[in-house]
DNA sequence: TGATAAAACGGCAAACATGCCGTATTCAGT
DNA sequence: ACTGAATACGGCATGTTTGCCGTTTTATCA
């Protein structure tokens, strides 16, 4: 069976594309469990051997590693077509690659949720959205306002709509892999939250197989129950389930505490090394991690009623920009885009 | 790394329990397969050998093949969570199984989906499932209707409430396992029509993947153009996209005929061996076909604003009970569960 | 500048997975 | 009862994947 080898020899090329300096074998073969394809870094110097010689990658340099030759982009360009039907899965690892927050200075880009509403909405989001920050069951208390005829993103808000963006929670592997952790995302799901605690997954959608969103999809089907929880402390929540290498959780800890300081939160829960975490086990040498979900005050808007247009892992946004409710209530006042 | 290994025996393991008879290698490598393992038939039998020493399988015989020992039941119980979980796939598998429907005769028990809705809507629910059905865009132009405190499954309808059963999609895989073709069923998803033509999936989620079902999901989150599609022969409908043997080709078309017969449809398009359908590959020795969602008319009543909770895959039911939506309607007005 | 550490490579052999095939058992039909 | 077809098993050989480890290259820091 010639197919199988071909399988991981054409994702090693992906994982080459996606990388834009030349990448060793075992930065390739993480790519590739991101991707949901387990690999040893062996076994990717073995098959990257018989590309060399093929001539779709190319060895830099023995320290650095391999690049795409021209013919090896040839090649994927011919390749398979599923694979870029575009699971959700490629696009977290890509976008949390391309975003670049300094947590020690806590300024730069972060990847930005956005949800459209009607302008005369905007109001009873602001109510919808409050509980859902003080419960502390969004990634970040901060977001931020566009208005119609404003640009975020690609994306081109039409008259009066507004546009309201909130912290991803994909931020977070952005940020430890700014750190050296790789962070593989496993599953989105809807979380129940038992007395303000995390207690059991009640669905799951694995992010390697899918090609919406999983939590996105949860909160438009209104199977959530966010402002329910953040009100009682009981409810249905949002959150995604991630895995990082059983090393770097002292460090994950550690970062854990500074984001807090930022006013960026998100981990619910951390496992410890091996052991399954919410009855979800690990791959060996990795220790599973809880984050809550980006889009969770976009579900209590969606909860209340409100028609609202969902855009999860919308685009990279500088923090900057992200401000307290409070203060963005404010300043929409001042603005005139709505009226108490 | 043992780890592995362990994997495929706690599989097999599973794979016995789910039979009632022995069965041998092979037919424990295709439940493996449909349980998103890819493992060869030798393989199996290597395993095999190993819980046979370890005492938790045993040989029945050389012709039969393997059962569970007391001590292989009892191991499986202590083993992993997240394999309990319930993923859909394995309980599209198992109600395949337990269906039994003679499609020669006609009849015998299918697999159903059913919504609930309130009474005063039953007729709004008839007009939007009429184009549904004659544009073929369901498993079959049958149904039928339960009222409030009857039983169906294990569901209790309440007061003011009534059932609508459609066939679900999952008993074609019952049809075709009852000829010996077993069926694997990979993805879940959107499929855009145009001209009445099947022309591209626009989302997919793996059934291996997730513990909702996909399309019950992509409907509750509103994402299906059904009634338009019925009405003008464009739109995006729920549908499913599974794997047969390709040696198994001809009886499948055999069957899509005698089914179409018996007011059963649902295969929308047939690929060839080995080759991609809609953009998605096959397995090696496999082809794939395009079926439609059996929630697809619940679907209609959902777009037309009818408060519906849906519960696909809801249990097993005699295909006698289903009859033509006229003759359902006419059966309502006389029991006056409705009026026009 | 020189030492040290990090990251990558690939040879070699062991472990694992699977193809090929001859043999055993059983069912169904004559 | 006998024969042919179907199905399962497991020995042996081959192909894949991976662990172990010594070597090479280069960034970094004293």
């Amino acid at each position: 069976m010639t197919t199988k080898g071909d399988a991981i020899k054409v994702s090693i090329l992906k994982a080459l594309q996606d990388a834009e300096e030349p990448i060793g074998a075992s930065r390739i073969a993480e790519k590739l469990y991101s991707m949901g394809l387990s690999v040893r870094p062996r076994t990717v110097r073995f098959y990257l051997l018989q590309l060399d010689n093929e001539g779709l990658t190319h060895r830099v340099s023995r320290r650095r590693g391999r690049t795409l030759t021209e013919k090896g982009k040839e090649e994927l360009a011919h390749a398979n077509v599923l694979d870029k039907i575009g699971f959700i899965a490629a696009k977290v690892d890509t976008l949390g690659y391309r975003m670049n927050f300094n947590l020690r200075k806590g300024e730069g880009t972060i990847i930005a949720n956005v949800g459209v509403i009607n302008k005369r909405d905007l109001g009873r989001a602001f109510l919808a959205m409050g509980p859902v920050f003080e419960a502390k069951l969004a990634m970040s208390d901060r977001m931020f306002l566009a208005e119609g005829g404003e640009k975020i993103g690609s994306l081109v808000i039409r008259q009066n709509m507004v546009c309201i963006a909130t912290v991803c929670s994909v931020t977070l592997n952005g940020i430890l892999l700014s750190e050296r952790i790789p962070v593989v995302s496993r599953f989105g799901g809807l979380l129940e939250i038992r007395n303000g605690q995390p207690a059991r997954f009640v669905e799951l959608i694995e992010y390697g197989g899918t090609t919406v969103d999983p939590l996105e999809a949860f909160i438009r089907a209104g199977m959530t129950r966010t402002t329910e929880c953040a009100l009682s402390g009981n409810g249905i929540v949002g959150a995604s389930f991630r895995e990082v290498p059983s090393a770097a959780l002292d460090a994950v800890m550690r970062i854990h505490k500074m984001m807090t300081q930022r006013g960026l939160g998100g981990m619910l829960a951390i496992g410890k090394p091996n052991r399954p975490l919410m009855d979800i086990p690990v791959a060996d040498g990795r220790a599973g991690i809880v984050v809550i979900g980006g889009l969770n005050a976009m579900a209590a808007i969606h909860e209340a009623g409100i028609d609202v247009e969902l855009r999860s892992l919308a685009c990279l946004a500088d923090y900057s920009l992200f401000r307290p409710l409070p203060e963005v209530v404010a300043m929409a006042h001042n603005r005139r885009i709505f009226r108490r």
